[in-house]
DNA sequence: GCCGTTTTCGGCCCGACTGTTTTCAGTCG
């Protein structure tokens, strides 16, 4: 069990026992902890209740929930709160805009259960009769319904890749096995694990140990088995790996005699084969940016803001890792909720890196903050104190429900402000959580290259935010492109994996990537403006 | 439910935003 799915305990009982009308303060405590779970890098399972009651926000009420947890892979107190109300009222709960007031009016008023059922009462504008709901709102939560019913039964790229690996190496022994689908694409969000094989279906679900549903399921996500003869397979993983786009250009070159079909599956990978231009194309065609090619870890948070590691904790592990600097970027003052800084505090930071910088050989930590772009575009500090960091990263995290002009304005003002380097997570999105807002892209990628401002690659799994098919267009307009963590914690790190992955999708020159520049040279980048 | 202490109780983050109101409630980050 991970610790993000030990934490999912504490999260949702929470959620259901502020449904059901519980002391607020407990409930905090079951919030509290769940994020401490989730950012912490420790090993829970197995600890005694002694030790548990030394991690921070746990005492003994929790600590015995967690062991409970372990060792039965169940919480009797939250399947007694869930008991009291209809299943679907957890799903009502989990959609965003909804909270416990709201979603206890529609089941009292309108009988509203499931997702599905809120979608059809406001369709049929039943919404708009209880007190305090509009027609703004309920077509609001009409589309976050929606959006909530549509990501039912998806899963991260992030957390089926792992179980997936297991899963083909169940069939190692039979070559003509080959993962197929949106993960071989690694896009971000997939439907399960997809498997091209030669084997018949008893054979796979015997030897990958499957459950005999109708979608068989591997350690609890869903498998899609397409099978076909061994004269086919070449085409039919070709078929299965490429986007539309890709499958007709290649199939054009095979007709041509341009290419065999062994050449173009050498040639392009599976994440590769998005692009038609690529095959007809005589361009250059590169190598993928790989992760011992990043030297540097942009965009990390520290006990200052809201990390579970101190600022020397995180350096050190930066080292660990190879790493040849690392920019700190804690919250600005906006973001009360994450502990953002206050000017005083940044003084406070800025000490200790110049601390840390002396103590340390071969590696340079870089003054950064990820400063709020408020609603106006403005950042959320004077210009004075801004011109003291080396790095601002400027985001977005509220205000999101904007038109696309609104939102690309405010984009765009914020990096022409002198001191933005970085624009971090353009969309705001959190995949199968939130869509975020849409931004007219293009004009946001021409602002950046006007400032020499670079942009974020976010590898946090839940955000992957820009997607990957902007990563070209950056690249030609000239931009640099930042495979950056946005970690918490020091496992938070390893997220940059996963940005490197999908990085490798465009094909970009891997010079463009920011973090490949050696410490001297991403110096020199950030005084060059 | 946790934590710190003026140590076994009292306090616990709060401002912005939105859509609904006509002064505020609910939700979010």
């Amino acid at each position: 069990m991970t610790n993000n799915q030990l934490a999912r305990y504490f999260t949702r009982l929470a959620r259901i026992m502020e449904f059901h009308g519980e002391n607020f303060f407990k409930i905090k405590a079951y919030e509290a902890v769940a994020d401490v779970l989730k950012k912490s890098d420790l090993d829970f399972s197995g600890m005694s209740g002694e030790e548990l009651e030394k991690i921070p926000g746990v005492g003994k009420a929790i600590s015995e929930k967690i062991i409970e947890i372990y060792q039965t892979g169940n919480l009797k107190t939250l399947e007694k709160y869930l008991a009291l109300y209809p299943p679907g009222i957890e799903d009502l709960l989990s959609i965003k805009g909804l909270g416990p007031k709201k979603v206890r009016q529609l089941w009292e008023e309108l009988g509203v259960c499931t997702p599905g059922e809120l979608i059809y009462a406001c369709e049929e504008n039943r919404l708009t009769s209880l007190k305090g709901f509009g027609e703004k709102t309920q077509e609001d939560i009409k589309q976050k319904a929606a959006f909530f019913t549509a990501s039912k039964g998806l899963y991260l790229f992030s957390s089926i890749l792992p179980v997936a690996g297991r899963f083909v190496n169940l069939l190692s022994d039979h070559d003509e096995s080959v993962l197929v689908g949106d993960l071989a694409r690694r896009l971000p969000v997939v439907k399960g694990i997809e498997l091209l094989t030669t084997l018949e279906m008893e054979e796979v679900r015997l030897m990958g140990r499957l459950s005999a549903d109708e979608v068989p399921e591997f350690e609890g996500i869903p498998v899609f088995i397409s099978s076909c003869n061994k004269a086919n397979f070449d085409i039919e993983q070709l078929k299965l790996t490429s986007s539309e786009l890709f499958y007709s250009s290649a199939l054009d070159s095979l007709n041509n005699g341009h290419m065999t079909i062994k050449d173009i599956l050498k040639k392009f990978e599976p994440y590769r084969r998005e692009n038609s231009a690529h095959i007809h194309s005589k361009g250059q065609i590169y190598s993928p940016v790989a992760p011992e090619d990043i030297k540097g870890v942009i965009h990390v948070h520290t006990t200052y803001s809201d990390g579970s590691q101190s600022l020397a904790s995180m350096a050190q592990h930066c080292i660990d890792q190879g790493y040849k600097y690392l920019v700190v970027t804690d919250h600005s003052q906006s973001a009360i909720y994450a502990n953002g800084l206050l000017p005083d505090r940044i003084t406070d930071q800025w000490a200790e890196v110049d601390l840390l910088n002396t103590t340390m050989e071969d590696f340079t930590i870089f003054k950064g903050i990820e400063s709020d772009i408020l609603s106006d575009g403005t950042l959320d500090y004077s210009q004075d104190l801004l011109s003291g960091f080396e790095c601002v990263i400027a985001s977005v995290h509220s205000g999101l429900k904007m038109d696309s002009d609104k939102a690309t304005e405010r984009l765009i003002k914020a990096i022409e402000n002198p001191f933005t380097r970085i624009l971090g997570h353009p969309t705001g999105r959190l995949l199968l959580a939130r869509s975020g807002y849409s931004p007219d892209m293009e004009k946001v990628l021409d602002a950046c290259a006007a400032n020499n401002v670079a942009i974020e690659i976010n590898s946090n799994p839940w955000r992957m935010d820009l997607d990957w098919i902007w990563y070209e267009k950056a690249f030609h307009k000239g931009l640099y492109l930042s495979i950056n963590p946005d970690a918490h914690s020091l496992s938070g790190i390893s997220d940059i994996k996963w940005g490197v992955m999908v990085a490798a999708k465009a094909n970009i020159n891997p010079d463009c990537i920011l973090n490949k520049m050696s410490a001297a040279e991403f110096k020199n980048w950030l005084q060059s403006k």
